[in-house]
RNA sequence: GCACCUGUAGCUCAGCUGGAUAGAGCGCUGCCCUCCGAAGGCAGAGGCCAGAGGUUCGAAUCCUCUCAGGUGCGCCA
């Protein structure tokens, strides 16, 4: 259920019905007819620019249209008035009852109130994180799992199927300096001395790897060549650190239902595969690329490569996926991995990338639409940097100076839920800050206690009146008695609930999860409001010492704002608190 | 030099498929607690939506150009 398009399907055919009367002519294109939220209070509930589309094409005047549609929704008993205002809106007073019937309709469904079938079950495949396994995750790969995660459940919530992704770099030469890395340490478990040159890993999570691996090979490897042990060590610490990655995304609460390992690509053919499809579409060839504009590289010179013609598909230059030495450049596994979720089926990719990545995106979406031949869509969401602060003052990142801030650290100071709100209260392109010490202020000012706040009030309300001996379970709240509810305070959180439908939809057409943040902050907003007006006016108390009958039909409205509240932490992956402390 | 992102109140940021007088929090100003719902509440001031053109009945939103900040730019992933 939709109050918006609700509306607007009889707005719609009201505009049907001045058709076949004559007052509108045949054929016209209502996609623009829109039913929106006022945003002024003061012109009503609803507001449709009906009038104002429908004016050129019939060449009428759109205050004739909007009177004549003013006259046939006044007769829907939803309606309560319809006046025409400004240049030709037509501004919509619903009546009590579409409120008391929203209400209660959150309740009866519960945190399914504002699922919808938008996606038609259609398979969207979300890959994010994809971190490097060479280490545990940092502050940048929170944000981008944080993000993923939210995105995904947003989008199963509204009605697609989903797949989420990891992509396991585990193919280039980034873990041959990861396998050296984990050697030098496993010697160091042999009682040698060694030194972690430039080009080494120094961290001290391989402390712990280099000890399993000996525990595991005993000294079979000490003293011998790389030729010996280089695929077996590399094998070993790439499994290790994948093992870290997923206990710190398990930390966060994020669960993958797939991981894709770009080692499987190579010596499979599987690449191969890949660029003979875009090579039959004639998008492979060999040239040399122009020197880059402007600041060029002092060791610049021409090289012939095999190239990946991008730029019939957008792309700005064509990109290399063979180096001057013949073997594959990192694009090329790229393509074959995306060239694999195009073959699986789905009708639409999704790349979370962190923002350094920003350069990659075209001659990435070049590639899926080439290898799709335009039928396979690929969205690219980048998420901008996190900026951290300790008491207001920068925090800087350093693996130098040990003030390297791991994911681990983030959550074992602030909690998952609070991790995750607070890295979805900005949208992905904008940088972020994030004060260890603010986001656990207990303050408005803090969105994360706010919203939790809000439904830790309605819980404790709840319990209070339970005390009283009410009944106050969901059931009895549904039928509740709701016409005492007219508060201008009330209404506003009712018709907040009623926006939280055409929220979700809105944010996973653009795929823009932090809407969801907003929007909780907005009801919470409202409930806080009603909740302090309470203190002056004590009729509008949810809890009514001597009045069972009363208490339930505010309790009615409240709870219906924990539901959508919990509904909204659920797909942000937090949980919903039921007490502050 | 080119590409992408960003530019909205003093600060940090929302702003829907283009819609009416552009919103919130902080800060500022002024009111409101003997107790029963002040981990606060209510009200107010504060804007050339970076700038200039254009499209439109209508632009913060779309197009072009300019300016400022960030990121990236063949043989690193």
């Amino acid at each position: 259920m939709n109050l918006f398009t609700d509306l607007r399907a009889g707005v719609l055919s009201a505009l049907s019905e001045m058709q076949a009367e004559g007052v509108l002519p045949k054929g016209l294109d209502f996609a623009n007819v829109a039913v929106e939220p006022p945003r002024d209070v003061a012109h009503g509930d609803m507001a449709t620019n009906a009038a104002m589309v429908l004016a050129k094409p019939t060449k009428m005047k759109p205050r004739d249209i909007a009177d004549t549609l003013a006259g046939k929704l006044a007769a829907d008993p939803r309606v309560a008035s319809a006046e025409v205002a400004g240049p030709g809106f037509l501004n919509l007073r619903l009546a009590p009852e579409v409120w008391q019937g929203l209400v209660r309709t959150v309740l009866e469904t519960g945190t399914s109130f504002g699922r919808s079938d938008m996606g038609q079950g259609k398979r969207v495949n979300v890959e994010y994180v994809s971190a490097n396994p060479t280490g545990p995750l940092h502050v940048g790969h929170t944000r981008g799992a944080v993000f993923g995660d939210a995105l995904a459940s947003l989008l199963d919530f509204a009605g697609y199927e989903v797949t989420r992704e990891y992509y396991i770099n585990d193919g280039g030469a980034q873990v041959d300096v990861l396998a050296r890395s984990v050697y030098l340490r496993y010697l160091e478990a042999h009682g040698q001395e060694v030194a972690f040159e430039d080009g080494t890993y120094p961290g001290d999570y391989l402390i712990a790897v280099g000890e399993a691996l000996k525990a595991k090979v005993g000294d079979a490897f000490v003293d011998k060549g790389e030729q010996f042990w280089l695929q077996e060590v590399r094998d070993f610490a790439t499994d290790a650190m994948m093992d870290l990655i997923r206990t710190d995304l398990a930390s966060l609460g994020v669960k993958m239902d797939a991981f894709f390992s770009e080692k499987s690509l190579y010596g499979t053919g599987r690449i191969e595969v890949a660029i003979a499809d875009l090579d039959e579409k004639g998008l492979i060839y060999r040239g040399t690329l122009e020197p880059p504009k402007g600041k060029v590289p002092e060791d610049w010179e021409p090289r012939e490569q095999t190239l990946f013609r991008s730029t019939s598909h957008g792309d700005d230059v064509d990109r290399p996926i063979k180096k001057s030495d013949g073997s594959w450049t990192y694009f090329a596994p790229d393509i074959a991995y995306h060239f694999d979720k195009v073959e699986r089926g789905y009708d639409a990719l999704i790349d979370v990338f962190g923002a350094d990545h920003g350069g990659y995106v075209k001659r990435m979406k070049a590639a899926v639409s080439a290898l799709s031949e335009g039928q396979t869509p690929l969205d690219i969401k980048l998420t901008q940097l996190v900026r951290l602060f300790k008491n207001g003052e920068p925090f800087k990142m350093s693996k130098r100076a040990g003030t390297f801030v791991t994911l681990a650290d983030v959550v074992a100071q602030v909690g998952p839920d609070v991790t995750r709100f607070v890295m979805l209260t900005r949208k992905n392109d904008a940088p972020l800050d994030f004060d260890f010490d603010k986001v656990l202020e207990q303050s408005r000012e803090n969105p994360v206690f706010y919203v939790q706040y809000a439904h830790a009030r309605v819980c404790s309300v709840i319990r209070k009146a339970r005390e009283a001996g009410f009944d106050v379970d969901d059931p009895t709240l549904t039928g509740a008695d709701l016409s005492g509810m007219s508060d201008p305070a009330e209404l506003a959180l009712a018709k907040s609930l009623a926006e939280w439908p055409r929220l979700v939809q809105i944010a996973a057409r653009t795929n823009e999860p932090h809407r969801i943040s907003f929007a909780l902050y907005d009801i919470a907003s409202n409930l806080h409001a009603l909740y302090n007006k309470g203190n002056d006016a004590p009729e509008l108390r949810f809890f009514q010492e001597s009045d069972a009958e009363a208490t339930q039909s505010k309790i009615a409205l409240a709870r219906a704002c924990a539901v959508v509240i919990s509904t909204g932490l659920g797909i942000l992956g937090v949980a919903p608190v039921e007490e502050m402390r």
